[in-house]
Order: structure tokens, then sequence, then C-alpha cells
DNA sequence: ATGAAAGCGCTAACAC
DNA sequence: GTGTTAGCGCTTTCAT
């Protein structure tokens, strides 16, 4: 162990080999394991190594091998904790497989997320997990294709694909979100999100609407779908309220709940008093929050894994159809969601009256 | 523009060299932009390029070059939002410069992180961004020296280093909390911490100290460093307040914010009634909740730029002694902290009575 | 203006 | 058991 400044040249295999008294093949073979090499070489490779702080570079050993072990991993962004814990989650699986992860971050643009799948085109990655830019749709999966690469898609189903999938189960979390609001006596209920292309969100809704008329037919059921980004999106709302009011809110995705909760303040609402409010995507700071604010929580570890599953299944060369995996949610009520008296008892379609107490 | 299903075997600039007719090496200069080629075989390299759908691969163009043009980030966790901006700004910036971003989490953990040093020296990466596990005392810096590789230390202040570092100016950030306290009126306030080693940590306190002794002699400043992590936090924040009661808690880093609240729900306490609160760190939910949360808001992208900037400039060959950058904080105060009635006037040191209105 | 040759750091046949 | 040889895909003198 040696203490290096600013080195000019790295030691080598050959510096190793050299060192050691042997060939630059030797030293490959016990840096590798490979049991056939003499004891007494083995050791002095060892020391070799050690008196040179050598370290192998893997890059040039995947460029000899023809095979790089490296996944990539393709985010819309990683300011929110979902995707940084599904980061976090796909760096760990990945190495235990003995590969590292790159991720980046297509913030939201799918030029970008075509450069960044030609990128690791480029860079030979043994696989990519992606999660597309809004819409599955997206030239995304067909750049996959068009390459060859193999690949698994995240957080968003199934639409024509040929590409393994790993989503959430919208539909019984959304029918579970309904069943909760009914039972809590809610009888006019928002459904609140942007209006991409996206199958999940599109699940949510529908999924939502049938249960909730299964359960309770009398339900009204609004659907504001803003287009564009979130500043869109509150306006919409602010508009919207201008003529409906609505016992509670389903957020369809995180930024909604924000939006929810930003439009609530303006006009000094507060949850559950004067409306009730549950989003798709839980966070910590929920749960600290007063009121704390009902979630679906998604299992994000459980999706990385069977996303790493599935990628490595087909990295090894399976050869099947494309399957959409789909793993379940869990609804969290929280104070966020207060409780309607008598479910339409007497006909009334009074407000709020919830029995959780403000304060 | 070919369609390819799984290649097996991608074509090379040996491929395009044959196919236009020229030299591997001819085809090489052209991809570089040499302007001595034959504008006919430029365009017939670029008609190969195309026909065969060629890209060029990095990293044996980088082995050959004996530079990797790839910056290393490394980052505690990606799952509160300042280290994921934090990421999503380096890699842009790293890209502007043409060069590739690789993150990589140390979750937490000081083995863990020396470990990725050694990958990203493994990586032969041209610098690395380093944001320590908890301390900078960590090995992590120690071992950046060792391998003589350029790096920066993001997110800590500089101890006795001959790195570059690239922090926040905790001790405006602190004083400018203290005055804004002061002048609410607060004369006990609790800092609530780790104890981890940080020097940052330990600048926010003393400069909160000095600062609020120099506005008001009288104030009683309590500090609260719980060791280990959270949820010895927890603990002890809920036996502080068996015996104590200060109107404000100026909660050092994020977590801390999320614990304090938490215990302030466990208790029944509401903001800025019962007590006030600012916090390190701000979040996007801060400004949503009722109440929103007063916070010390950290320049993020300023930071990153600065770490950029220095890390460039050592790659480029600067030598000079290492600099710690400061960037100024913004302190934006939020309903979650009250003013006291005038301030001390009759020597009373009663509990709350906010301006602020609840509800 | 161009190409042959050498080589970045490594691995894998295949002889010996 | 071990070394030789021949690359992986690219760049770069250096002759021509």
């Amino acid at each position: 162990m040696r203490h290096a400044g600013k080195q000019l040249r790295r030691s080598s295999i050959h510096d190793v080999a050299s060192r050691a008294g042997v060939s630059p093949a030797t030293v490959s073979k016990v840096l590798q394991g490979v049991t056939t090499v003499k004891a007494e070489n083995v050791q002095r490779v060892h020391d070799a190594v050690e008196a040179l702080d050598y370290r192998l570079d893997p890059f040039a050993a995947d460029l000899r091998r023809s095979r790089r072990r490296i996944i990539g991993a393709i985010v819309p962004e990683l300011e929110s904790e979902f995707f940084g814990s599904m980061v976090t989650a796909l760096e760990r699986l990945a190495e235990k497989r003995g590969y590292a992860l790159v991720a980046a971050t297509s913030r939201e643009s799918e030029k970008r997320e075509a450069e960044l799948i030609e990128r690791m085109h480029d860079w030979r990655v043994a696989g990519v997990v992606l999660a597309p830019v809004r819409s599955e749709k997206g030239s995304g999966t067909a750049l996959l294709k068009r390459y060859g690469m193999t690949g698994v898609l995240v957080d968003r189903v199934m639409t024509d694909d040929t590409l393994d999938t790993v989503s959430v189960d919208n539909a019984s979390a959304s029918a579970e979100v309904a069943r909760q609001l009914v039972e809590a006596g809610h009888a006019h209920v928002l459904l609140l999100g942007l209006s991409d292309e996206s199958i999940a969100i599109h699940t949510r809704i529908d999924s939502f609407r049938k249960a909730a008329s299964q359960l309770d037919p009398t339900m009204k059921v609004d659907v504001l779908l803003a287009g564009g980004d979130v500043t869109a999106l509150r306006a919409a709302l602010a508009t919207y309220f201008g003529e409906h009011k609505p016992t509670a809110i389903y957020s369809l995705f995180l930024k909604g709940t924000l939006v929810a909760l930003t439009e609530f303040r303006r006009r000094g609402w507060h949850c559950p008093n004067d409306i009730s409010l549950v989003g798709f995507d839980d966070a910590e700071w929920m749960q600290v929050t007063y009121p704390s604010i009902a979630a679906v929580v998604q299992p994000i570890d459980k999706m990385a894994e069977q996303a790493v599953d599935m990628l490595f299944r087909r990295i090894d060369g399976l050869e099947e159809p494309a399957k959409a995996h789909l793993e379940p949610c869990k609804v969290v009520m929280r104070e966020s969601v207060g409780r309607m008296r008598q479910h339409r008892i007497e006909g009334e379609e009074t407000m709020a009256d919830p029995r959780h107490h403000q304060r």
C-alpha cells in the first residue's frame, strides 16, 4: 500500500505481471480466481498487486469481453422522493448482481429521454430500466426496441408492448380509494390530474369511477385534467372551485396533492373540515403535517426488485413474451379524509360535517 | 437509418471505414471534425455512418485517449429533494462541458462511501463531486487525496483540507435566523440536531448563539444533539419537552424539522400558537402545509455551479491552494414562526401569544 | 490528405 | 500451469 500523489500513469496489469515475474494472462487468471494457477504464483501476484496498489480497469476489461457490466436507469426527475428511492433501490439490486448502475434524468423531456437512451446504447449497457416521461406512448420504448436493447419499463403500464413493464396496480388502488371514500360518506369527489397520455392515470380514473358507481350509484365524480404543467392545473382548480364544491379530492399524482393543498390555503379551507383529500403517492412529510395527508403508497422497493429481476432474466437470454407486472399499493387513510354524517339517509346533500376535530 | 433487431455485433469504425472506402484513421478524423479531410471523403464517411447506424463507443475512445470523459458524484442519499436537485444540477453542468455524470449513493455509510471512491478511481473518472457522509472528517476526503484524484467537497465546510469545498454560509444563515427570532420576541429557543462531527452543524449552533446573545443577552438557547439516528432524536426531544418549554425551535437539518413536527403532533401542539419552528433546509411541501414552515433555503444550483466550476478548473490543471467557497442562504420566514407579544417589556416570560391566527 | 502501425488495459484461445 | 497471440473499438503519431 503505497501513498500516491498525482500519478502520471497508473500501474497496469503488465506492471503487476513483470513485478510478479509472470505473464499478464496469469495475472488476469489470478484476478478472476481461476484455480489452475500455481499457489506460489497466486501469492506473487497478490503481493505485486498490493505493492503497486494495482486496480483493474473495469472498462478495459468490459471492452475486451464485449460486454459491459453496467445497467442504466432513466428517470424523469430526482427531485421527489419517488424516483430517488427508486434509483437507490435499483442501484442496490444491480450491484448485488455485480453490475453498476448509472442513472440519468430525462427532466420530463421526451427529447432528452431519447438522447439518454442513445447514450446508454452507446455505452453498451447490458440493460436499461426506463421510467418514461409522462406518456408510455413515448418514443422511448420505440427507441429501445429499435436498438434491440434489453430494457424494462417502470412506473407505466404496458401499452402495446414488446417490453416488460412493472407498475402499480392502479385499478385496485383506485377502487380501494373509492371504497373508502364511499364508506366515509362522500358523495361528490373530484379527481385531479394532468391530461397527459398516461394509461396509468386513466386507469386510476376509470377504476375509481367504476368502483364508486358500483358502491354508490349516486356518487358524483368530477374529473379535472389540466393540460401541460402544474401551473395550468392550479388555475384550472381555482376555476373549478368557483362553480363546484366536492366533499373530497382524489389527487391522481403527487404534484396534484400539492396543488390541492395550495388552493385550499388560498381559500382558507381546512382538511378535513372543509374538504377531504387523498392523493396518489406518499411522502414522508405527509404523516407529520397537520392534518396528515391520506395517500396511496406505491411499493417502490418491490417494483425495483421486479424490474431488476425481469431485466436480468432478459439479459441472461430469456426469450418469452413481454409481461406486465402489477404490484399492489396500500391505501393509507389519514386525517385529511373526514367522515361525512349519516350517508345520505335523509337525502341530504349538505356540506362536510366531519367527526374528526380540527385541533 | 436501418431498423435493427437484436444485433450480434454493432458496426465499428472499421465497418464504416471499409464501406466508405477509407481507413479507420480517416473516419476518426472526420468524426472529430478535423478539417484536413477531403470534402468528398467527409461525405462518404457520413453516408456510411448513416447507412450503418454507426455510433462511436465513447469508452473505447476514452480508453485510447487515456482520459475518461466522466465525472462522478457521490451523495449520501437521493430520497430527499436536496441531493436529488443537487445531482440533477451537477448532471446538467457536467454535460454542458461534454462530460457524463455518474451518480452513486453512499447510503450514509462511510464504508460504502470509501468503496464508491474506489470505484470512481477504478473508472478513472476525471473528477468527483463528493457530498460526504455526515462528518467531513470522514475517510472519504483522505482517500481522494491518497489516490490523487481531483475532487471537490460539497455541502460540508473545509476542515484541514487540501480539497476545494463548496458549502453554504452557515454562520450568516444562523445569525439571520437568530435576528429574526429575537425580533419576533422569542426568548427561549431550542436548537435541534444530530451529534455528528459535522463542522457545519457546529457553525450553525455557534453563530446562532453568538448572534442571539448579541441581540438579546437574556435569550435562553438550548441545544439538543442526539447521537446516532433520527429515532434517538425523537426520544431525546420527547424527554426534553418534559422539562422545558421553549418558544421556538430552530432545527439544524431537515429530518429534525420532521421530528419536531412529529413531536408537536404527539403533544397536540400547533405552530405557531404553542411553539414556533424554523428549520434548516427547505422543501416544496413546506409552503403548502398549514401552517407553512419557515426555512433556511440553500442555493442548491449555485452550489452545484461553484462545485463544477472549481472541479473543472482543477481538471484543467490549475494548481493553487484549495479554496472554501461559501454560498449565502435565504431565510424564509413563514407561518410556523409567530411573533411574541411585546418583547419582555414587563419582564413577562409568558407563553406564546402570536399575532398570527390559527384558522 | 491519408493510412499503416502501435497501443490504451485488458481477456481468451490455444499452444506449449 | 503458463505464456503467446490476437484482438475489443478506438486514436494518434508518423511516414507517405
